[in-house]
RNA sequence: GGGCAAUUAGCUCAGUUGGUUUAGAGCAUCGCCUUGACAGGGCGGGGGUCACAGGUUCGAAUCCUGUAUUGCCCA
């Protein structure tokens, strides 16, 4: 059988895939096995695949892959995202590339558009996870837009609303200009900028000559001020209080007023007051009863209050009234200062606040089970540290603005009947609400036609956040067969930066409407940065193509670059030669396959090296079992992998198979081949979560299965009896090699030469691997003038046909630093000993140990120092 | 400005209630090896005052305090 030398990743990938999606591998029905479910955070349909989405779906395959082997019946639910603002900012600006103006079109004709790029771009992503080997199950692909889910979030609203939660109000919220809509404080990036603070007099109506100077970030706002406000304990501006000022631009004559708010130390102490462009102004107008009067339109240009101004972009108006009140003599200085600026996540415009009526939920009743379950520990965040802040945000979490001024979506359920801002009802159908809008309006005469729906739709959150429900149709049939297998869900793996957007949500959201936690484990993935540790972004253009890397390295080798690196909650600074090292770690399993394919068997029964190493092999396996299922339990991925790795690539490649591997050109005993192959096939199940498509190739190449069994639907292995002498025996077994190996080395003695060991009293156990490793006979008898060395703690010696070697130069001097070393090690350990301190308060255990570990070096000291003078 | 976390080898990280070495791993690096699975490899080596300064203790990378730097969250 001809079996290349080189792993070829592509060609295997994409025929297991294949083969993996017609008998529907990964396809999950409720029966009698116990659940194990995942629901995939939805990918926006706007997206492509980036490194943060092959993280994260790596990290829910392992998890997923790995639940299906130990019995779990394992469901990941697939989706995406409709992502209301995203999804049509981009669908304007490609309608308007073909000359198209959104406001051209009716609301249904747009929407066909929305649809047809939906159709074309949303499922890419989806796609792109079947190359990264995401083992989902598609026939469950849900769309947060698609008839179950809207139905889901309309009966929400409905429910809510009659419930009180939700209301409609207006209140200040973000504006984002370029989207024209209103966002949630979650939407709003904050970021540092240098801005510029501009002095601007207003002259004192009552005192003509006198000015008020007032330090603003927003002069093309003047015209809506309606007041001055000072503190009222401010001895500067004592004198003037009750008095006004005059605008300086537009005239107008507004009152100085006294506020605890102003700080005197900022700026001049001064504060313009406009009420409709600022969160702090807003509420000083509120206690003190001025007028809001709002001098932006929707897309940000000034409207009619913005005088001479009007229909200008408002970082224009605010050159041009600079410009002005520079001429007028109005403008005093202008310093610069470092400030923050509020920006749309989505659209990156900068954020106004604004004032406006909006749809709310009323939240801190909400979250108050969603707190109470993390802080419990009810469910678990992973890392820990997360607990933090997420109580600190829902302890202070505010009212949530659901409403967008936006088509694509979820049309808010609400009609009107009237012109009064109360003068609607909520209803999931027109005719509903009609029979509603008759009762509550009293017009027995109202028709359909005179119902007029909100225009405006959903935050896209407000469907996200009943994913892990709706995905069951949970919501619409709470009582159904599959909501009561999969639902809670076991692991939720996310970004920490959606933990309130998303998480915190969709754990009130459960609460809500099922009594019950959505998820038990939340596993907080960090961020994946370039290696300066920037973040990787499509602007910064940092970011490696991730179909391109598993081109070249194979999605196993990239998968597994990922996750060698990646503890949960640390960002994952990124590195393609991580990549090659996955790449290099198929090529080995690879080899290890060769090799072993290439024995013939034969009836012999295992020699003594062979017999040993399968007792250890089998031993080691079992210890790294142990050890891997306390990794997952802490969801410590990188270190399960890291163990992994180690033990096929030393324990079973560089030691095993060198111990059982016959003489070129003999066959092998059969039973070591038997064991062997168990082996093997041991290692690729706990190797597949990670690398799920070469270990189904070689697993399936080891021996013969048929072509629609899979690797993923076996049984984890279970680690056999422990014994832990067979791994007390190998670390002499190592020792003795390596001292070996060094000792030929030292004196270069060619491969070819054996060694002559020699030893006193019983042979240890093993003996006969390190024969065959370093090429060696042994026998229980020491010669006059055999050289003595030490391996561990027990005293071997080697015999020269030619009488005494020469000790070398180098070997010298590398013995010297040994005994330099031990016998600093020994020093210490006496200083520790003699400290009285030490010896009465230690415990005996610990005092014992101290002194066995002085012994030793004594006793290596002893040794080397024997070698040297030979 | 407030809160949280981190700082260990060139890089990325372990180090589990203070006592298994004078602190480990993977990668990188250096030396030797055209050995019959694999040079995408084998064998061997070098490399760290555990950010800094104090303190607690017989004993500190580990606990406490302060300082510095970095990151995240909130305002």
């Amino acid at each position: 059988m001809e079996i290349p030398s080189k792993y070829a990743p592509g060609q295997v990938e994409r025929q297991w895939y294949t083969r993996w999606m017609e008998h529907k591998a990964f396809a999950s029905v409720p029966d009698e096995r116990p659940a194990y479910t995942i629901v995939i955070p939805p990918p926006n349909v706007t997206g492509v695949l980036h490194m943060g989405h092959m993280l994260n779906n790596t990290i829910q395959d392992v998890l997923v892959r790995r639940a299906r082997m130990r019995g779990f019946n394992a469901c990941w639910v697939p989706g995406t995202d409709h992502a209301s603002i995203a999804t049509e900012a981009k669908v304007v600006q490609k309608l308007r590339t073909e000359g198209i103006k959104k406001s051209d079109l009716s609301r249904e004709a747009f929407l066909q558009h929305a649809w047809d790029w939906t159709d074309k771009h949303g499922g890419i992503i989806l796609e792109q996870l079947k190359t990264l080997g995401a083992s989902c199950d598609w026939d469950r692909t849900a769309f947060t837009l698609d008839e179950k889910r809207s139905e889901s979030v309309i009966n929400v609203f409905l429910d809510l609303y009659e419930k009180g939660h939700i209301y409609r109000g207006q209140r200040m919220v973000h504006w984002d200009p370029e989207a024209k809509t209103s966002l949630s404080d979650e939407e709003v990036l904050h970021k540092e900028i240098q801005a510029k603070l501009y002095y601007v007099r207003y002259e004192v109506i009552e005192q003509p000559g006198t000015y008020l100077t007032v330090a603003t970030s927003r002069p093309e706002t003047i015209m809506a001020d309606r007041a001055i406000a000072i503190h009222p304990k401010d001895e500067r501006y004592i004198p003037l209080h009750g008095m006004h000022v005059r605008v300086p631009l537009g005239g107008l004559e507004i009152p100085i007023i006294t506020d605890e708010y102003v700080t005197p130390d900022f700026g001049t102490g001064c504060l313009k007051v406009t009420p409709a462009h600022d969160w702090n102004d807003y509420a000083i107008g509120q206690k003190h009863g001025l007028e809001v009067i709002d001098v932006l339109n929707e897309d940000g240009t000034l409207n009619d209050f913005g005088l001479t101004w009007a229909g200008m972009d408002r970082f224009e108006a605010r050159k041009a009234t600079v410009a002005h009140m520079e001429a007028t003599g109005d403008l005093v200085k202008v310093e610069s200062y470092a400030s923050t600026v509020g920006t749309s996540e989505r659209t990156g415009a900068v954020v106004e606040p604004r004032l406006s009526l909006q749809w709310w939920i009323r939240m801190p009743e909400l979250a108050k089970p969603a707190l109470d379950a993390v802080m419990s520990d009810d469910i678990q965040l992973i890392p820990e540290k997360f607990k933090n802040t997420y109580r600190h945000w829902m302890e202070n979490v505010k009212d949530w603005c659901i409403s967008r001024q936006l088509w694509w979506g979820h049309q808010i359920p609400a009609f009107f009947y009237g012109e009064g801002e109360s003068d609607f009802v909520v209803a999931k159908t027109a005719e509903e609400a009609l029979k509603k809008a008759r009762i509550q309006s009293g017009q027995t005469g109202l028709s359909l036609s005179d119902l007029r729906q909100d225009e405006d739709c959903l935050d896209t959150w407000f469907s996200s956040w009943l994913w892990p429900i709706s995905v069951f149709d949970g919501i619409n049939h709470p009582d159904n067969a599959e909501m009561a297998y999969y639902y809670p869900t076991q692991d939720l793996v996310t970004a920490p930066e959606i933990l309130f957007f998303w998480v915190a949500r969709m754990a009130m959201a459960g609460f809500e409407y099922t009594g019950k936690k959505p998820f038990e484990n939340v596993y907080l993935t960090g961020i994946v940065r370039d290696k300066q540790g920037r973040k990787m972004s499509k602007s910064l253009g940092n970011s490696p193509d991730p179909l391109t890397l598993i081109e070249q390295y194979g999605a196993d080798g990239v998968r597994m670059g990922m996750l060698m690196s990646s503890p949960a909650g640390n960002d994952l600074p990124f590195d393609e030669d991580l990549c090659i090292q996955g790449r290099n770690f198929s090529n080995k399993v690879w080899n290890a396959l060769r090799l072993v394919k290439g024995w013939e068997s034969s009836p012999e029964a295992p020699d003594a090296a062979a017999q040993w190493a399968m007792t250890w092999f089998d031993q080691v396996l079992a210890q790294t079992l142990l050890e891997l299922e306390d990794d997952f339990k802490k969801y410590r991925l990188s270190e399960a992998l890291l163990k992994i790795y180690k033990l096929i690539w030393d324990d079973f490649c560089s030691w095993y198979l060198e111990m059982v591997k016959p003489a070129y050109g003999s066959p092998a005993s059969a039973e070591v081949l038997e064991r062997t192959m168990g082996f093997f096939e041991d290692l690729m199940k706990v190797l597949h979560p990670f690398m799920p498509f070469i270990t189904e190739e070689v697993w399936h190449a080891l021996r013969p299965v048929s072509e629609d069994t899979f690797l993923n639907l076996q049984t984890w292995p279970t680690a056999s009896t422990q014994d832990r002498q067979a791994l007390k025996d190998f670390g002499h077994i190592e020792a003795l090699v390596a001292v070996l190996r060094t000792i030929r080395k030292d004196r270069n003695i060619p491969f070819k030469t054996p060694l002559d060991v020699r030893y006193q009293g019983e042979a240890p156990i093993g003996l006969a691997v390190v024969e065959k490793l370093v090429h060696a006979s042994s026998q229980s008898s020491v010669p006059e003038g055999a050289m003595a060395f030490l391996a561990g703690t027990r005293e071997y010696f080697l015999h020269f046909d030619e009488g005494t070697q020469e000790i070398s130069e180098e070997e010298r001097a590398s013995l010297l630093k040994d005994v330099a070393y031990f016998e600093g090690f020994a020093a210490s350990i006496e200083k520790k000993l003699s400290n009285p301190g030490f010896v009465n308060n230690a415990p005996a255990a610990v005092i014992e140990n101290e002194r066995k570990k002085g012994a030793d070096a004594l006793a290596k000291v002893a040794a080397l120092k024997a070698r040297i003078s030979e």
